[in-house]
DNA sequence: ACGAATCGTAAGCAATGACTTACGGTAAGT
DNA sequence: ACTTACCGTAAGTCATTGCTTACGATTCGT
């Protein structure tokens, strides 16, 4: 149910910046629009839809806010991809000896 | 450099059914239209996306066109999330440490 | 050979979404 | 206290995109 709002999150190639700055550890917004090619406030925006999608966790520090990547969202993510492909290569497997079959008649 | 178009690719909701139901095997664009809320040359269109992104392989079987699910390109974002999930976890590791060595003190 | 079936593409339209500027609210520094 | 720093939200604009209808091309059936 949550996954697909991870995935909707993550398709946006400025989240996906955002979060490759995050992989060091968290850091405040500040830190993250400095030097992005987009206003703060922006950055502000898909900070919410990231943490919406449960992807970053917030904790408020003093004047700041501090955003860090949640491994549990991402998890989500895999487990569906993971799911994913194996049914993806079991449907593959399984074409492929059809027309192995089908070719040796 | 491909796991992008393919994360796009999946954002669609309406492209994640048709992934859904290639799931079980190949199929004809007809077959995956029929029963969906959307007409036929909406499923192309999506069709052609998926496969561009290198989700889909096609493969023309007289009359009709069969697309499966490419286990590669699944794998391809498997990939990414898997190291995205690595950098995400070993920094929360590395935050609580520092937080538990920050409490005892 | 002719009609039906299967499918991709083009053009046009409506809705979604990403950005900006402007503003308010809280915490830190002096 | 007063100013500065940090941040979220609201309103408005513009580009992107997902959909439909219309059309053309290829293949199957008779």
């Amino acid at each position: 149910m949550t996954y697909q709002n991870a995935i909707t999150a993550l398709a946006d190639p400025t989240r996906r910046v955002i979060i490759d700055r995050l992989r060091s550890g968290p850091l405040p917004v500040g830190a993250i629009a400095d030097g992005m090619d987009i206003s703060r406030p922006a950055v502000s925006q898909h900070l919410r839809v990231l943490s919406d999608a449960g992807l970053l966790t917030v904790t408020p520090s003093g004047n700041r806010r501090l955003y860090a990547i949640a491994p549990d969202g991402i998890d989500e993510l895999r487990k569906y991809l993971d799911n994913l492909w194996d049914d993806a290569f079991a449907a593959f497997a399984r074409a492929a000896h059809d027309q192995a079959k089908r070719i040796k008649k």
